[in-house]
DNA sequence: ATCTATTCATAACG
DNA sequence: TCGTTATGAATAGAT
């Protein structure tokens, strides 16, 4: 909606970009202030731009909508029937970001301790990760020897029952032979 | 932007309002993500409906946001002269919260799937952070290198300085002492 | 849901 | 940073 349509994406000249946050900032809080009055909703908006400056909008209090917002977020995790399976959503999108960012970081302004700092929790967390995958290996093993003792078992049952039927099979077979062959005899008599 | 223009209160049939609604939370969250991209900003959206049914939007995760507001609005007096100290803070705040998380995790519910993507995640953070270091190492060992032999030069110039000065000093003092005799025959002279 | 007639928001420029 | 304007985007009302 400007003199030409632009895409959407990161705008790489940083006068133009500070321009464009300063109006579409505006612009939105615009958009959810007649939001927030026209539907009678509460509504909350939080902004950190490029240097860290927060910019908030907050019908009511951004208190009460945070308040409210915990309240929630914690019982829409309850509710929630297959947790496991977006589990790390939020974090993976945080991580992508938080790539980004030290990616582009500048090389004058950067500074080692905070590099350090994230890197050294990061370690922690794949640490975390890894010792949380061994345990799962180490019981899904374990279930699995278990499953397979069992089976065993069950195979030696079965083994032993096959020989009990083989057995009781053979003597059948030869009292069905001297039956027939009394019943030959008997024929042939006749 | 409608068929009329319409004033900015409350709208007081009940239907309309929940179309309203809709169509203007749906803009809302364009125009959010919009901003984001286009300026590279993080943004949050919480809004409660009439009902009270959640809607959100993060260009990160809400959560990551929530602990930058928290962070952000409890030092707002601090006038932070430093940005680049706390750079990472909310992500480390993150990092520890994801971490206990995960060691927390019930062996029977647990993903592993999810597991290997928040891992894959993590690893390529260092490695973004890997990468930063090692450029700003190679550039600060640049300018050592730069500065080692500017002052190799330097110090190359003065040696010969010094050279020239006791050259110059020898010959001063020959000078000094072939006065000083010159001097002492004519005071035996006298 | 989909479709327009309008109004609104804003990109480029001064 | 501020105002202007051409134009793209959002949406009120209708179907």
């Amino acid at each position: 909606m400007g003199k030409r349509k632009i895409e959407i994406e990161r705008i790489e000249n940083t006068n133009s970009r500070q321009v464009t946050f300063s109006k579409r900032r505006q612009g939105l809080i615009r958009k959810a202030n007649a939001l927030a009055i026209l539907c009678d909703v509460e509504v909350g908006i939080i902004v950190f731009s490029t240097t860290g400056k927060l910019y908030e909008f907050a019908s009511s209090s951004m208190e009460h909508i945070l308040a409210r917002y915990n309240r929630a977020s914690e019982s829409i995790e309850d509710v929630d029937a297959e947790p496991e399976v977006n589990a790390f959503r939020a974090e993976i999108v945080m991580l992508r970001h938080l790539q980004r960012r030290i990616m582009r970081m500048e090389l004058e302004g950067l500074n080692f301790k905070e590099l350090q700092l994230v890197e050294h929790q990061l370690t922690e967390c794949i640490l975390a990760v890894n010792k949380t995958k061994e345990q799962a290996l180490l019981e899904k093993l374990e279930k699995s020897l278990l499953q397979t003792e069992k089976v065993m078992v069950e195979n030696a049952a079965m083994r032993e029952e096959i020989e009990e039927l083989k057995r009781s099979s053979r003597i059948n077979h030869e009292s069905v032979l001297v039956l027939k062959n009394s019943v030959g005899d008997s024929d042939a008599c006749v």
